[in-house]
DNA sequence: CACTGCCTCGCTATTTATGGGGGGGCTAAA
DNA sequence: TTTAGCCCCCCCATAAATAGCGAGGCAGTG
């Protein structure tokens, strides 16, 4: 069967739910041929979104295992920006191949293709395609659809923004430029008097900006109001 | 004239040095007949990058004039995962209005077209296509070419992310699964004590960990080892 | 104009983190 | 087998961060 990106493309952006994404996934697993097709992220409040041909068996198995902190996909496309073919990553370590092993065992091919999407405010997601074949029928099957692999994933990372608007109506935390500057100082591994000295005002004036800033960003303490700041992107190391 | 991806994509992928994609951002601009095409990135330690054919006094002012905190372009780029239209922004602040006489002042067409690109580590991205033109004709011509425009937005942060590496080649600090969970706990904004209750250990043995793994990362203190981890894509929060 | 948000500085008290130093046991690779 | 790395626990002193309170000036928005 034959790729109709145009198609797929628009039933995408007609989807009104997580559940026509999930039969999007197995509409496109067929048309491809191959085993399975995912879509899935974390938003910036750490939750889990998502919708693909996995079992729920090897879903649950992943989590129960806590297969997230040592899955080199998840590490490979956390890392980069570029899509990945599976077989290029590290599998060497023990727990990373008694994953793969796991995984064979669970239904999946031993082949993978995973393009990692970026949102804003920290959102990761990962839009993965799994089958059985050799080396070189992967890759050559890679290199005929990535760019239309590409546009499908960012169109799943679209939808799935949209989803998550609606529900919550994320508010943004804006940082004033001070207070800005004041976690990015932290984050370099200034103490506050650093800090302080660094911005030319008193230490007292500082605490003032991250105590401000640690509420604007709803974190319990100044470690978690740089992380939260980070991993919203709203500063840089 | 034509915009053959094919061929444009390459000569990206063949690119060695920010002047060659200087040079694509030129042809582009003809290819496409439209008056400007910049990329234009910051990188994970803050330092900025463009290549493009705005001419070098608008660029100055605009840094000069620190437009860069009041551009709605930026703004709303940041927050958002899709292309935006310059038009759909809201440009009714004073300070944005302001700036956008200026531009025009200064060369630049009325209507334009960005897509953001995010990469690891709080990469972020902007491609901007800026031309003259009624709305409608834009419009019409951005549905003719957003596709492929993405395409090349991200070939050319393909790009400027390798260049950034290949001044580097740092490794990156591995740490033991006790020091990860630590390290995940502190940037989940946790206390040593409820780190340590939820790991199970006591608050002195969490103590070490927290230790080791700041000197594992080379960090001054622990929110800055929390913050390199999470900059570094070793842990998630 | 009044308002809001930002920037600046001060105080006190308590809690928490940091920087060292020790110790022993266990597993996996050299 | 030895070594290295990880995991777990304890003590001490000092330094630093936290949580409240207070104040005034200045700029931009509606």
């Amino acid at each position: 069967m034959k790729l109709n990106l145009e198609s797929l493309v628009s039933s995408l952006q007609k989807a009104t739910s997580p559940e026509h994404l999930q039969a999007i996934t197995r509409t496109l697993c067929d048309i491809l041929n191959v085993r399975h097709v995912v879509y899935h992220w974390v938003n910036s409040k750490g939750e889990r979104f998502g919708a693909g041909t996995y079992s729920t068996e090897w879903i649950d198995r992943y989590l129960e295992k806590d297969y997230l902190r040592m899955d080199p996909v998840i590490f490979g496309c956390f890392q980069r920006f570029t899509p990945v073919i599976w077989k290029d990553l590290d599998w060497s370590s023990r727990a990373a191949s008694a994953m793969f092993r796991d995984a064979l065992d669970h239904g999946l091919g031993n082949q993978g293709y995973t393009i990692p999407v970026r949102g804003p405010n920290g959102q990761f997601a990962l839009f993965t395609l799994n089958d059985q074949a050799d080396d070189d029928e992967w890759k050559s099957f890679v290199a005929t659809n990535a760019r239309d692999l590409m546009i499908i994933a960012h169109e799943f990372n679209k939808k799935a923004l949209e989803f998550e608007r609606e529900g919550e109506g994320v508010p943004k935390p804006a940082l004033s430029p001070r207070e800005l500057s004041a976690m990015t100082c932290l984050a370099k591994g200034k103490s506050r008097a650093q800090a302080a000295a660094e911005m030319g005002i008193s230490e007292h004036t500082l605490r003032v900006y991250i105590e401000s800033a640690r509420h604007k960003l709803g974190a319990l303490n100044t470690t978690h109001a740089v992380a939260r700041a980070l991993s919203e992107g709203i500063i840089l190391v």
